[in-house]
DNA sequence: TTTATTATTGAGAATTTATATCAATTACAG
DNA sequence: CTGTAATTGATATAAATTCTCAATAATAAA
């Protein structure tokens, strides 16, 4: 199962490096601007792929779809409840490093999501609600 | 909106109390067992307002369906990628009480999961290969 | 540079998980 | 009892992803 270099391949590879933290769908629509007759199907397969060997990051998010990442090496991520944009969460470490064994199990991945508001949605529901309201917004307009 | 203590919302909650981080569909067939023709909508809306009131936890889960927790205080999952179980990871602490500011970011949240093997199957697999071999089966047996 | 091999693709069907709709039912206050 | 509105069941719908499979194309071999 040697593996081949398709034009498919690289754009998915150059989407996910371009886009900040992009999901399946957008890397297809950035992918499809410059292929358009590329399929669904082939960008989560190359997504699987790359990130499978190493070569980008696969982060599974508590909401809605998972999403990609240029850095490979696992780190925290801040999902934003308003805006639905992922950040990296900078303030908390990787909780340690694996595969690893604790406590008996084979820990092989550690996966770290927090969520709330990020910085600029914070301020904005500042400035409207005493408290931090509550908004669910899918992150369709968010990067 | 008051409450209303319905029949098929204990059924839920004793579903929860019973099985081990079971997922909307085991919950599903352990009350179907109980109440033939309880909707699926049913028990999917039971389990959020449960979850929405402190009486059950929620625990999103990087890959399949979301599970639920008679321990409804935050802590760590460990997911098992051989059997599909989920367990506690008491080798873990929950990072850091919420809500609360991080680098300006308003955490109300954090969702850590652990994945990899179990202890019984690591051991199954040490039997049978000299690495951690790769087997990936839902969990429609595990509990 | 042809040919053979097989990884990869595109299109769409299928699956999984979950939510929305809405008329019928039923818990509970009065 | 009766009225009200929370809740339910059945089903449609949605979102995200995977599966199927014949056609295509990247690479090795001749």
């Amino acid at each position: 199962m040697e593996r081949r270099n398709t034009l498919q391949r690289r754009l998915v590879l150059d989407a996910v490096r371009t886009l900040l933290h992009p999901d399946a769908e957008e890397v297809y629509r950035a992918v499809s601007a410059k292929k358009p007759n590329i399929s669904r199907a082939t960008v989560y397969r190359n997504l699987h792929l790359l990130a499978e060997e190493g070569a980008i990051g696969e982060i599974q998010t508590g909401e809605g779809a998972d999403r990609y990442d240029h850095e490979a090496r696992r780190h925290c991520h801040f999902r934003c409840r308003a805006c639905g944009k992922m950040y990296d969460a900078a303030f908390f470490p990787q909780p340690f490093p694996h595969p690893r064994y604790e406590d008996g199990f084979f820990v092989e991945s550690c996966n770290v999501e927090f969520a709330g508001l990020c910085p600029a949605c914070d301020k904005k529901y500042q400035n409207k609600e005493t408290d931090h309201g509550q908004a669910t917004q899918r992150h369709k307009d968010g990067g």
